[in-house]
DNA sequence: CTGTTAGCGCATTCAA
DNA sequence: TTGAATGCGCTAACAG
């Protein structure tokens, strides 16, 4: 049986009063009287009541919840970032509604939707590897849901997003890397949606010329970021004429896959043939030959600014304040192991 | 500027109709003569409609919402686990708000109240290593939201829970290690709350008793699970009078700390040392040197299990049916490497 | 086939 | 100091 919750229409019965007095009442109004107030307050107390916040919500027009859409949680590069918004956001009194989008596009779609229609407050979201166009986030701006991008930003102009550039530690790890006595680098890149904002190609490039090294295009190959794709990408690199003594890799997990298919044709990590990646990711103090250096990207640091920024537009917003679309960059730094 | 959202009422009043005409016609209603309908769908449309949710739940005292409460989404185990809740819960129209414990009663409790007010329509438990006793959950017994615990289940009666048992997967370990030729196995155990419902020292104990082996105290250490507690658990055993020649670990992370560790002291993973542990992290498959073998427990089958059981006691309480609790206990599986 | 009305729980304006 | 009345957006019972 359904049991009945206590609403404040109940206590207003109970001690025959109305329900605007207990209204007040419960919020400290300093126009009720001592009496009258303790007594709905010990009523409340003892019906163990509390405020149906779904009917304040709704009479406010704020849900106080803000979504998140990703490609995947089981990431930990992802599930560091939602901590870091879950936390922040809860700090602020918000809660976080997750959806993953596995990086199918027609899904984060169906979750864009399924947020619009939850009316979240705002919106963080880190966009799928098949995204182009960003058609179904243009409808959030007529419900006035704000949206910030992070990490996987779309590289489109009015938006908000918080990301990570690799540019400059993507030359230190070529620096790296040459002082280490490479020359020959190669670099597998990751899917071109993905690509775009984060100049990790461009810094790989810039890094070689700084080096006087010139630019082999035999040595860049690209993974969709599955197995399969990551180790023909690495077949062809080692295939090369004159094969790598390191490469460059999208992030830890491709520098992973390359590592564990190398090590299967007999090269000795780190002698044969030297990784360096992206995402620094925490497994890697693992591994006894982790990447001999990964790239710093500050998952974590990224979801609490993306969050905070998605907070002040949304507190903007209340205001009818107009806020000037802001892309915050946040800097990278090359770790070595 | 706040723009106003489309309402049905915008609707009626554009098309000079009433408001349930509009809300039935969108809805399908038969009664509707056809014309009518397609003019209010068409306006619809051409307002970029979407029926506020928010009023509906009000209305229905419903939010389609479930509740997740878990210690830290950074460990892969965790986010696996969410990953199912959220996969599952999306596909029946429902949507995951999280909250992060951070194994913090305090902070626990606070989010089971933020849940509380936002009125989840059920909520998943994993709880924190301090929480002993369930007062904080109780409470949502009077506002009639069910509540599923997974994988870290308290114990107590009472309660729907969906977890792993250990048990024969624990003795299998030991068959395993003894076959490999171990006489001297070490055991590094978890903080005691919990311990309880999963009975890796009770399989552990039997295993070794099926293959004739004495119990040694002196072999069994245990950690907070922090790198400080895992290595002086280690030490430990490595200063026994008879070391052991293989340890079995609380979980992934416990081995891959103690091995780290073991590393350090010079000692070769695998030769002079193994370990076997509980989880079976995807990660442990990049490793050179991964533990022998680990305990798989299906983070990812336990959340959508859970996932299941929840949403059959949302569904169960819409129809006031009463329903027994509830213990799913999975199966778990010894995985060599 | 369509309109009128009530009400979900609460905050709030206007009266008293 | 308190009460009555209104409305947020929507659904559904009731009335034509």
């Amino acid at each position: 049986m359904e049991k009945k919750l206590p609403t404040i229409k109940e206590i207003a019965r109970r001690l025959n009063i109305s329900i605007s007095t207990v209204s007040r009442a419960l919020h400290d109004h300093p126009s009720i009287g001592l009496r009258t107030k303790m007594q709905v307050k010990k009523l409340a107390q003892e019906l163990n009541y509390i405020p149906n916040q779904t009917a304040i919500f709704f009479k406010q027009g704020k849900t106080f919840t803000i979504g998140v859409v990703l490609p995947n949680l089981r990431e930990e590069y992802f599930s560091s970032a939602i901590s870091g918004i879950e936390e922040t956001a809860f700090d602020s009194e918000y809660i976080a509604l997750i959806g993953q989008s596995h990086d199918d596009l027609n899904r984060e779609k169906k979750i864009v939707e399924t947020m619009k229609k939850h009316r979240v407050d705002g919106l963080l979201v880190s966009v799928s590897k098949e995204t182009r166009g960003l058609e179904h986030f243009e409808e959030l701006k007529q419900y006035n849901i704000p949206v910030v991008f992070f990490d996987r930003v779309p590289d489109a102009p009015d938006i908000h997003s918080v990301w990570c550039s690799l540019y400059h530690s993507s030359i230190a790890a070529i620096d790296f890397l040459v002082k280490k006595g490479h020359k020959r680098i190669g670099y597998i890149q990751g899917p071109s949606t993905l690509n775009i904002k984060n100049e990790r190609l461009q810094g790989y490039v810039a890094g070689l010329k700084k080096n006087k090294i010139v630019v082999d295009e035999l040595l860049i190959e690209s993974s969709d970021l599955s197995l399969n794709s990551t180790q023909q990408a690495l077949d062809k690199l080692l295939a090369a004429k004159n094969r790598p003594t390191a490469i460059v890799t999208f992030n830890d997990y491709v520098a992973l896959d390359a590592m564990k298919f190398a090590r299967k044709k007999k090269l000795k990590i780190n002698k044969d043939i030297s990784f360096v990646s992206y995402a620094n990711l925490p497994v890697t103090t693992y591994l006894e030959t982790p990447p001999l250096a990964s790239v710093e990207q500050f998952p974590f640091e990224q979801g609490v600014r993306a969050t905070e920024l998605l907070l002040r537009l949304i507190k903007a917003k209340s205001l009818s304040e107009n806020v000037p679309y802001e892309n915050v960059v946040l800097g990278s730094e090359l770790v070595i192991h």
